[in-house]
RNA sequence: GGGCGCGUAGCUCAGCGGGAGAGCACUCGGUUUACACCCGAGCGGUCGCAGGUUCGAUCCCUGCCGCGCCCA
């Protein structure tokens, strides 16, 4: 599109084309180097890292509104002078990806990974990912951003993998890196450990089993949801002050089925309230049982295969699936007649896989550790000491529940993409944990661990291991820590804290000063959008229709802090309109000669449309400051949009025009124009990159608007003139009346009638005498002039008398309801203030400024309904 | 069960102690010196319910009802 872009000379095109335009201009950007950072210069740095897609991904919702978010805060930044990086790149996501692989090598028939290898495979994968993985990467330039390429990482490439083993060995050496045999979160369908917060609580129907074990007095009832895991029982617990059982404590019990024989034992853990007070205790397959065991040093015996099939329990029920065996060992025991009772459904919260949907089997397994208490202290005190700052602000509670509390994290799985632990193991039982320089053990019988570390561990190094650490680069010694973070409040937990506790421990200091936590994206009715309910938009769909400018309009004017947002793609064709607005009031401002390089009048030859609209302009540029500053990203779009649209486009543009007819005020319009429009393309810019460069080089001539300046007090608006807005808003108070009069008499706009307007002089509206007439389509009474109606408008100033002659009567219903509806509205403004001035309390005790303003409204309630009167009391009969 | 948040116009949401707002939708009228992806005018709300505090409550407090999310 270089040939078609718009230089200040030449004509916009009548049209927005954003498809034909965005691409090129995306990488003329990238050409000319726009994004890149350079920690050599002497800006202050400004730095985001991307929170990493995974490879596998393509862009969502989701995404779309984070890279929006971010792109309008380094976008600014950038505009202000920062040596700003948004640095690219994405993640490995270990099971995601390997899932793919194995998925595509079924598909193509093609022997399984474990009949090719380990090695084999992962060459498989990282073939995969050169050739479809990062498809993400083309569409983030299609949404605008504005990244540093040339600084794209990867997790798994050699500088994050040197990162993660720097940081593994040094938490191993340190003592905050363990293996043990521990009760994990197992999920069959992966065949891996998964850590706490991949598990999803879910309300289930399932059922609750009674059953006896043992015989007459030497027995006991105990109740359980997974029947199938009595085959790993190995004890009865009782609660120590239970009077029931006190003659049990101590003995043994014949277990149907198995019949082995199993202790029954006292523990504080057991709710004696519950049930019959007794719990069968299966230490090997449930969490607290395994506390339990461990206390009373119980045999744990593990009664299912890595898929959740029983195997090793000796029974004629091993190689049955789990589910299957709960039915199979239920009625095997009713045929014994040891189930006592049932409730079914039984409804009880069960963990589930969160990436398969399937329920957790707990399994004893020795995994890697991450000793977390000293690593979330420190992340905790960072936000308790203000090194970090979370957006919003109520979102602290929730982060301080969870480091507070938090339990050691699983970092092992049982997976072969990602990073493989660095550890080795002799023949003699040796523990070797291997720094990145340094050279495995060699030799007979020594082997490396077979697990790699769960994909959240390389993420969490991402801050720094991003900029180059562990060696110390410019880049690290500039950007670290990170200005901001911006990323979805759900992945709080996953990622932003690992990030802090990693950050803190490896660089001595938080990643980043802010953390921007946005909501998610539903559908237009609030519902979240999922695959099954078939309410998921693409928004590459949304930016063939609309544009790129119009989606991220539409989720930055959504992006409240802390809440959610609807979005339809009514409404992104609603910012669509937008930008076909902006692009329309350039195109008029360019057509009557709009220059932005032009002084502003001399302040004495400025109309008070020029002061309202450059008052209003530096309020609007404030604003904007102060909200974005905030992360309040919604209000400062809608700021803007009310600015562009409902000031700008509908009062100033309409305004000027009278203005650029008259010789005194031509050139000064013009400036004016130029000016305000110059600043507010620039303030949308982050908002909309690409319909700004349009416009903005087009209204200037210059080079391009990403790294023009950001508008200041010094080069955008000028100070407030209250008297001048308060004649503004008169004016525009006498129009709608007209307008209003002329539609409810059904005189259609275009028609011009010939009116008398008094007072305005008086009012101090003389000026705006053309611009009246003119927007209103009045011509001047001539001499024939015979009014047909009149009407008086109260403004600041004092009271306008508008005659009409319309040629013919009037309808006078339509007047006598237009009239009634006003001194209606009269009326109940005269009665409201005067039941508070009447009240003495009132007068009293509210602030004088308040009682002041009730004064005033009630004055003039009072004259409207005269003057309402009069003009009731003049119309002829029906 | 604990915690957080939300119930304001038909829909989606701002406002959060002194005159109920926006966008979309809807109704009516429009070939205006840029714009029908538009312009103009209008309709539409006991601000979830019940108490309390206050001169004054959509806004603060308490309880209840309904909804959502997080954690157990």
């Amino acid at each position: 599109m270089t040939e078609t872009l718009p230089s200040r000379t030449a004509d916009l095109p009548a049209k927005w084309n954003p498809g034909e335009v965005e691409g090129a201009m995306y990488r003329r950007w990238v050409e000319r180097g726009y994004f890149r950072a350079d920690p050599a210069s002497d800006r202050p740095a400004f730095c985001i890292v991307i929170p990493p897609p995974n490879v596998t991904g393509s862009l969502h919702l989701g995404h779309a509104m984070d890279h929006t978010l971010i792109d309008v805060l380094t976008r600014r930044r950038r505009m202000q002078g920062h040596d700003a990086l948004w640095l690219p790149g994405m993640d490995h996501a270990g099971i995601a990806t390997q899932s793919v692989v194995e998925r595509r090598m079924a598909a193509a028939g093609e022997p399984d990974r474990h009949a090719i290898g380990r090695e084999a495979f992962v060459e498989k994968v990282w073939e995969w990912k050169a050739e479809s993985g990062g498809t993400i990467l083309g569409q983030m330039e299609r949404l605008g951003d504005g990244v540093d390429w040339s600084r794209e990482r990867f997790t798994l490439d050699q500088g994050l993998s040197r990162a993660v083993s720097t940081v593994f060995k040094r938490m191993y050496d340190d003592g905050l890196i363990y293996r043990a045999e521990r009760l994990v979160n197992w999920s069959p369908a992966l065949r891996s450990a998964i850590s706490d917060i991949e598990v999803d609580h879910a309300e289930v129907e399932g059922e609750l089993v009674s059953m006896r074990y043992g015989d007459g007095d030497a027995s006991v009832v105990v109740a359980t949801t997974r029947i199938e895991t009595m085959l790993g029982d190995t004890a009865v617990a009782v609660h120590p002050g239970d009077e029931r059982y006190r003659h049990l404590v101590g003995t043994e019990i014949e277990m149907p089925i198995t019949g082995r024989r199993i202790p029954v034992v006292a523990d504080d853990y057991v709710d004696p309230e519950f049930g019959s007070g007794a719990v069968k205790i299966t230490p090997a397959h449930d969490p607290n049982d395994f506390e339990v065991g461990r206390r009373h040093d119980l045999p744990m015996p593990t009664i299912m295969d890595e898929t959740g099939v029983i195997a090793g329990s000796g029974t004629r029920f091993d190689g049955m699936d789990r589910f299957e065996a709960r039915a199979a060992i239920r009625e095997e025991l009713r045929e014994q007649g040891r189930i006592v009772a049932e409730k079914r459904p039984y409804v009880h919260s069960v963990g589930h896989c969160s990436r398969t949907g399937v329920p957790i089997e707990p399994r004893l397994s020795l995994q890697w550790f991450v000793r977390v208490e000293p690593l979330a202290r420190s992340a905790g005190d960072a936000v308790r000491e203000g090194r970090t700052v979370l957006h919003p602000k109520e979102q602290e509670k929730r982060f301080f529940d969870w480091v507070d509390n938090m339990h050691d994290w699983t970092i092992s799985r049982q997976l072969w993409w990602g990073h493989r632990i660095p550890v080795w193991y002799g023949p003699a039982g040796e523990v070797v944990c291997v720094g990145p320089d340094e050279e495995p053990p060699a030799g007979e019988g020594w082997w490396q661990d077979t697990d790699v570390l769960d994909t959240w561990f390389s993420s969490g190094l991402w801050p720094f291991s991003t900029l180059g650490w562990p060696e110390e680069t410019p880049d690290l010694a500039k950007y670290y820590p990170n200005s901001v973070l911006v990323t979805g409040y759900d992945i709080l937990f996953f990622w932003v804290v690992r990030m802090m506790m990693f950050g803190t421990y490896a660089m001595g200091e938080t990643p980043f000063r802010d953390v921007y936590l946005h909501g998610l994206i539903r559908d237009e009715h609030g519902k979240k959008m999922s695959k099954s309910k078939g309410n998921v938009i693409d928004p590459l769909d949304l930016m063939d229709a609309y544009g790129a400018d119009a989606l991220r309009f539409t989720i930055a004017r959504g992006s409240n802090p802390g809440t959610d947002m609807s979005l339809s793609e009514e409404w992104v064709a609603g910012s669509r309109n937008f930008t076909t607005k902006l692009w329309n009031i350039t195109r008029f401002a360019l057509s009557k000669g709009a220059d932005p390089t032009a002084p502003l009048p001399a302040e004495a030859d400025r109309t008070d449309a020029d002061r309202w609209i450059l008052g209003r302009l530096t309020e609007v540029r404030e604003q904007t400051d102060e909200l974005l500053e905030a992360y309040q990203f919604a209000k400062a779009t809608e700021g803007l949009y009310h600015f562009a649209w409902d000031e700008l486009a509908d009062w100033y543009v309409e305004l000027c025009k009278t203005q650029l007819d008259e010789a005194a005020t031509a050139d000064g319009t013009r400036a004016v124009l130029g000016h305000v429009l110059d600043a507010l393309l620039r303030m949308l810019h982050p908002i909309t990159p690409f319909i700004t460069e349009a416009l903005w080089t087009a209204l200037t001539g210059r080079e391009t608007v990403v790294t023009a300046t950001w508008p200041t007090a010094q080069d955008a608006g000028a100070p407030v003139d209250a008297a001048a807005s308060a004649r503004v808003t008169d004016v525009q108070k006498v129009i709608t009346e007209v307008r209003r009069f002329r539609t409810e008499q059904g005189l259609p706009d275009r028609k011009s009638v010939a009116a008398r307007l008094t007072g305005l002089a008086d009012a101090g509206l003389a000026a705006h005498e053309p611009a009246l007439r003119f927007l209103n389509r009045l011509d001047a009474a001539g001499t024939d002039f015979a009014a047909t109606a009149t009407f008086e408008v109260t403004t600041a100033g004092g009271p306008v008398t508008v005659e009409l002659d319309t040629s013919g009567a009037i309808d006078v219903a339509a007047e006598r309801a237009r009239l009634g509806k006003d001194l209606a509205a009269a009326e109940k403004e005269r009665d409201q203030a005067d039941k508070k001035l009447t009240n003495p309390k009132f007068t009293e005790k509210a602030p004088a400024d308040v009682v002041d303003g009730i004064r005033a409204r009630h004055a003039t309630a009072l004259a409207d309904i005269e003057r309402i009167g009069a003009r009731l009391a003049a119309l002829p009969e029906a």
